[in-house]
DNA sequence: GTCTACTACAGAACACTGTTCTCGTCAAGT
DNA sequence: ACTTGACGAGAACAGTGTTCTGTAGTAGAC
């Protein structure tokens, strides 16, 4: 009831719109009334994460590689569609109960694949740490249309600079800008899982590519 | 003046004691004068980030594995040393001019090194994000004293989790908190760093070990 | 039937936040 | 001497999370 009022207001209004008093009008109740529902806002939060995060599942790939890169592709489309619950994330133990079930599933691939148990184990928390900072980083990023003039200011900016104390800056400019939001966050991904890749103890044929999926 | 006494309350304080009318109090002068000093608390941040990042510096060592690495342990020690700051720079296009000389340091070894444009473009995103990311994290997390205690009951909560459902989260329960902080921060920038090995235009050798420097 | 205990709620209040508006003071320029 | 402009203080506004106090209504006990 009040998750779901939560939700709501997330959902329309984003992280700065989760608000006690908000939360109280759309259920209906006053402000000081929310916490018999509540012990505070941190609880409400929780809560909120926990629920969210029932709505997510671990598909079933053929490779560990797309196994994760699909369920990193999951998570972040689940930050987008609740604006502000990555900023919420960040910064707080984000272990709810919701999210065993997940854990227990790319665990348990990726030791069947080969990995070293510590590898297995440290895996969720970097995974997830770089979705959530990208999802946060999306979050607060100016939007829409003023996205592409933001954009070619910024690129113009870094074109501007001295050609002699930052060559390769000056060179890269339009590169670093290039591809969409979707692009790096792909990229980074792959950085992470080929990276993981090396730690195998059936280390991977070099020759061929890399097993990128 | 007045950042300056943003870092000292950032210092003693964290990012919550970050506040126009302790600024204020700090340099002697009421709240409302401040506005005449910047124009509002963004550009009091955007001062403080450009302030901070001045201090940093891309060492020199004799791969681009190395600086890597080192810079990143610099940045983190940063972040440490200036609670509160992590939180301020996800979430916001943090790019200030003090950055440029480092970017355009870390971007030159790369090429130097054979990496091809587009990655060497996009590195600093991702790993500026996944260092902000982890600093932010370590920042919020609950300090000193409690923490053990903390990551005891963390564990023992995974272990007494029905060992059918999730044999494997049980299994793991002490080895996904094994290790410091730092051991989690090097590993991660392992995998980053392996996983951008694999980029390089001359692959490198994979009998006797990969390049991690 | 009456009284009591308890629950759910509302309203006001407190200590904060960033920001703006208005006012006063004081030094420099003409 | 008078004006102008800068500088800063104080009050105020619209918010925030949270707590305290009071007030209905309702269930159960005698």
């Amino acid at each position: 009831m009040v998750v779901s009022a939560a939700l709501q207001l997330l959902e329309s209004g984003g992280g700065e719109a989760l608000t006690m008093r908000r939360v109280a009008d759309q259920i209906g109740v006053s402000a000081s009334s929310l916490y018999g529902y509540v012990a505070n806002k941190e609880e409400l939060v929780q809560l909120v994460l926990d629920r969210i995060f029932e709505d997510l599942e671990v598909p079933s790939t053929g490779s560990w590689q797309e196994t994760l890169r699909e369920f990193g592709r999951a998570l972040l489309a689940m930050y987008r569609r609740h604006p502000g619950v990555a900023a919420l994330t960040l910064g707080r133990v984000a272990v709810t109960p919701a999210m065993l079930p997940l854990g227990e599933r790319i665990i348990s691939e990726l030791r069947a694949a080969g990995m070293p148990d510590q590898v297995a184990a440290f895996v969720g928390d970097l995974g997830g740490l770089y979705i959530g900072a990208i999802a946060y980083e999306q979050d607060v990023t100016p939007l829409a249309g003023q996205e592409k003039e933001f954009v070619d200011q910024f690129t113009g900016w870094l074109k501007s600079l001295p050609a002699d104390r930052f060559p390769n800056t000056v060179a890269l400019a339009d590169t670093a800008v290039a591809g969409s939001a979707d692009d790096r966050f792909e990229w980074g991904m792959d950085v992470i899982i080929r990276g993981l890749a090396t730690y195998l103890v059936v280390p991977p044929s070099p020759e061929g590519g890399w097993p990128t999926g």
